[in-house]
DNA sequence: CGCCTCTTTGACAACGATGTCAACGACAGT
DNA sequence: ACTGTCGTTGACATCGTTGTCAAAGAGGCG
């Protein structure tokens, strides 16, 4: 058996196609499409005679042809846009969108974004080339409208951790501004009044519901802005850490800090050991970091949920392939304190107001 | 411009095929690929005509149908399998898997293994029915076998981090065996006689080179292999954590801890502080792990650099697919001592043996 | 002015599969 | 034996694109 098939396949340096097991089972190629899709209407020993050839030459039916032909269209095939796929939160993400389509049968092409317009158009262009079903996507343009056409065409388009701008689609996002603000409601209830910011690029919508979420948090609080350091625009471990160097090292330093994203988290976490304040300073960060707990102090978050966001995410997918004709759904899927001790500790008796 | 478009979109639900550009165009379909490919001897006009039609409908040609009749076959498309997309050792690979395709305008298929041989078959012919260009495969099956066929046919194939069985084929992998040796070496050097391996699965090359080194280096510290406790066929972070408890527990309990994996290791740091015994007993992970430079102490590691495993075996796939014919490459990748505090902890004196 | 070359263009077949439809044979009912 | 039904099978057009090839027109040269 093992030597026919090694013969069969050597013969011929190429692809063996759906013609080509048909000839070696000695039946018509319509019959062969039959049995490789379980069509019924085929006697048993006809079925047996083209499973055996196909296996010999090692077909694997080409799914694309198929599909030009096909009516329902479907590649059976997902376009994932996230961050960057080594970011931790995106590979959660990932992990849930692969495990929702994998049970359909269905591939995933998995880009980064890297928070770049350009990247987002061409990565999102190269998926509709490749006729994906649907597009499950974080942006980092400021509209996204150019999308409307192929939205108009029924392509299921779901919006994942980020919100769409200039078009009404399906949406999944974080509860960006509960959370920050639960953080910051947390500071203040141990008694901080001078709370660092430090966020994200301000062009990303997540950015600026956190930050407004940090703002409303201390107006309700009755902390003037103007005690607030804000630094925005920090967008990887090192420009936060430098930012949060320098908040350190000027007048007024913050005795409470929020970091708005994981990697800004793990820059605020460097900046405070390295000024030896990580047991004096308060920290809250939002989203859930690795190890977070094993630290000392342990680091107070905002865990956000990237599985569900994925999964719901998929499941919108799905179900607009399904049929679903609705208005466009917008979910908002909650945070969680964690709570470890970062975010506990008291302000410094020596500072000021 | 933009309301012609629209108009133009809405007027059809379906998507819009070369033909009907062409006709909005006023020109044959052939002019239309030339033009869309960027073939020579089209007047600029004409070309010019094209253009704002293709725009007009919100043109994409289809990869799929074009690389039917295209002489090269090429789908530009990668087949990605790796442990998981949500560990951050894969999400490094794959980030620089990525980087690696998207120069050449290549997508990546991306799926996760689970160390489970059937999601491996499964996976492996999702790709191929989708006639991707290449693959790169983290593997769970004993022998690799069924991927004979494929790989004759002149399907790229290279394996990463673990070792093909089976057939002769590129692979990248780590120094498993050296850099799990330097491990052990480092932890003698500082005294320790008692030492504890916590190991993968042991079906998993990787796991195997790993224990290997292990032995090895003790055999050559003069440690008789009988002092050592080898835990295997541990595989998340609970089994990592609960087989540490039991050796801390235990009579002899080890000095010092060798964890094979990243997930072990942080499994082993969770177990060590439950029982406070983070800052007696020495610690050297496998795998760099997030944060462990902000532990106290901090975590002593044997780094591999996925980022180089990953672009190196897109990069070998490339070289394939441009022609290369040479026998199968083996590249190892060297692991990097990081010293951290874990990993220098002298024995405890009340310790024997 | 006729001939040749070169550029521009489109008609047509083909890629590998599936949908449609008709042909064929077996079998039941009369 | 004849008809109708049903299960089985394959011929053929077709999906959206590109490769091949030939036709038409422009331009140069003797």
């Amino acid at each position: 058996m093992t030597s026919l098939s090694d013969q069969q396949v050597s013969r011929n340096g190429s692809r063996p196609t759906m013609r080509e097991v048909a000839e070696l089972a000695g039946v018509g190629i319509k019959t062969v499409s039959r049995v490789i899709n379980g069509e019924p209407n085929v006697t048993p020993e006809t079925a047996q005679r083209v499973r055996d050839a196909a296996s010999a030459l090692d077909y694997q039916p080409d799914l694309h042809a198929g599909n030009l032909r096909r009516s329902d269209r479907r590649t059976r095939t997902l376009g994932l846009l996230v961050g960057s796929v080594d970011n931790p939160f995106a590979g959660a993400v990932h992990r849930a969108v692969e495990d929702a389509a994998t049970g359909r049968g269905v591939a995933v092409f998995a880009s980064s974004l890297d928070d770049d317009p350009q990247r987002e158009r061409e990565a999102v262009s190269a998926f509709l080339r490749r006729r994906v079903d649907g597009l499950i996507l974080t942006t980092a343009t400021a509209k996204q409208t150019y999308l409307l056409p192929e939205l108009r065409r029924g392509t299921p388009i779901v919006f994942v951790d980020r919100e769409p701008s200039g078009l009404e689609a399906d949406a999944v996002v974080s509860d960006n501004f509960g959370g920050a603000a639960r953080a910051v409601e947390h500071l203040l209830s141990h008694g901080h009044r001078r709370v660092a910011y430090l966020g994200d690029l301000r062009d990303l919508t997540t950015a600026r519901h956190r930050r407004e979420g940090f703002l409303d948090a201390l107006a309700r609080g009755g902390v003037p802005a103007a005690d607030a350091h804000v630094v925005e625009d920090l967008h990887d471990e090192n420009s936060a850490r430098d930012a949060l160097l320098r908040l350190l090292d000027g007048p007024d330093a913050p005795t409470a800090v929020f970091s708005a994203q994981n990697l800004i988290t793990i820059g605020a976490l460097h900046a405070l050991r390295e000024r030896g304040r990580h047991r004096d300073t308060a920290l809250v960060g939002f989203d859930d970091i690795e190890l977070a707990d094993l630290l000392e102090p342990g680091v107070t978050v905002i865990a956000q949920h990237p599985e569900d966001l994925g999964r719901i995410a998929a499941e919108r997918v799905f179900a607009r392939l399904d049929g679903d004709a609705s208005p466009a759904h917008r979910v908002v899927v909650g945070t969680t304190l964690i709570v470890r001790g970062s975010g506990e500790i008291p302000p410094r008796p020596d500072a000021g107001g």
